[in-house]
DNA sequence: CGCAAGCTTGAATGCCTTCAACCCCAGTGG
DNA sequence: CCACTGGGGTTGAAGGCATTCAAGCTTGCG
């Protein structure tokens, strides 16, 4: 495993957490809240640092608290795609599988609130509501991956960059509680090389296509790490995305 | 709701299920199958139908016990991506959810043992086996979910249909209980369109692509839907993948 | 037979990739 | 102070792979 940046020393309790109501935490009550409480550890990565190879032994399982993590995967030649996309309050690590089967890399600066895996798998028996809430993540995770497929599968370089777009805007509404139309702005915590990981595209594309949009006044760069999005709507519109009954997560 | 072609009266018990042991009911004990024996009706469907559609209300939940059911997805201009692909033993439906997120169509005949979802989500409070089977099943989903990413954002055409038929040699002989090695013989459920739908391509793309394979003898049709793989292995390096470790499910 | 569904094959087009050059900027060290 | 360097990004030109459009084949069936 490798090296933290710095390991902190709780300086958190879950009670004033920022994901307390949406991580695999999210429904437990406060006698359950100690247990995790007196489990957990908190580790930090800084942009750029892998968390962890595909294959090496994984002993622990975490939440995102803070920062953004990729999941990738590699064909032979080095073709790389991403698989995942973590944000504040996604589970990182599958329960009773000795191994990482993605890589995961810290695309900003990260913190993970940890358990040991084989103490949280016990507690996934005992407790249900953790167990139910994991259920029900990894259902979300895998809606989301399925809009992914379809991303994949079907969608223009244009409609991908805005999709990506748009879900980055939809978490982001989410995780602040917001609705996600009108003008919006986001942290865009991806280099053009990582969009490029998740779209299934090259990052030549990826430029061209973020240019086009930002000519097309879909999109206007605000800062080295921000995007203004002037309207979701015209945003969601140039995904291809149905506009009403959008996707999930 | 579509009607049903028949409604079987439940010629089967879960003891001689050939599904019995992979199942969300694969870890059940002698009582909660008991429960489930009582709950349960079969409902089946012929080729072509479709069983539910996106956007409808689904009041059930069910496993696949024969035949093949595929989850599609469209955009608002008809583009069609196939997002999931049920086998035998596979899970269809998602509790504590009202409508159907995909639609699903029997792409062969196909039965399905279907459950009421309101008693099935009680029955997952009550009974910790059989929500940790479905935990552990929707997992293995999402990882297959992933491989597929990788395959639409990364491969070939050709390396795409070898990944395919990599796949359903790999689910046959799972359920056959033989090594996915030497020489196979697979059924092919799906035609040509439903290729492309999953593969991310047109159907003209995947006929080349067919004909290509075999020219180059890495399959050798036999009969109307039935492939041969004179060795999986060299099936599996035209796939693109790592020979060794190779993907789940 | 005639028709429709599924499949194959050919030719032309187009979107994205590949290869390459260049820009910007922050960090570094002579 | 400023040249140097490397990471991240943009843009151009050429080429390739899959798509699109089209024609024709095979098979099962009313």
């Amino acid at each position: 495993m490798p090296t933290d940046v710095k390991l902190q020393v709780k300086p958190f309790t879950c009670d004033t957490c920022s994901i307390r109501h949406r991580a695999v935490c999210a429904h437990c009550d406060s006698h359950e809240l100690t247990i995790l409480e007196q489990m957990k550890f908190y580790r930090n990565f800084s942009a750029g640092q892998t968390v962890i190879w595909a294959g090496d032994e994984m002993d622990f399982v975490a939440s995102v608290v803070e920062g953004v993590a990729t999941l990738t995967q590699q064909l032979e030649d080095g073709r790389t795609q991403m698989v995942g996309l973590l944000l504040p309050s996604d589970f990182l690590g599958r329960p009773n599988r000795e191994t990482a089967s993605y890589t995961v890399t810290a695309t900003t600066d990260l913190m993970l609130c940890c358990f040991r895996r084989k103490p949280f798998e016990k507690l996934l028996i005992e407790t249900p509501r953790i167990a139910s809430r994991l259920l029900e993540m990894t259902l979300d995770e895998l809606d989301a991956a399925r809009e992914w497929l379809l991303l994949l599968g079907r969608k223009s370089a244009r409609e991908r960059i805005a999709s990506l777009l748009a879900i980055l805007c939809r978490r982001d509404a989410a995780r602040l509680g917001e609705p996600a139309d009108g003008r919006r702005t986001i942290n865009l915590p991806l280099t053009r090389e990582a969009m490029a990981d998740y779209l299934g595209l090259t990052l030549e594309t990826v430029s061209r296509q973020m240019t086009a949009l930002r000519k097309d006044g879909i999109i206007e760069p605000a800062g080295k790490r921000n995007i203004v999005i002037p309207s979701v709507a015209r945003l969601v519109e140039a995904s291809g995305d149905d506009v009403d009954g959008g996707p999930l997560i």
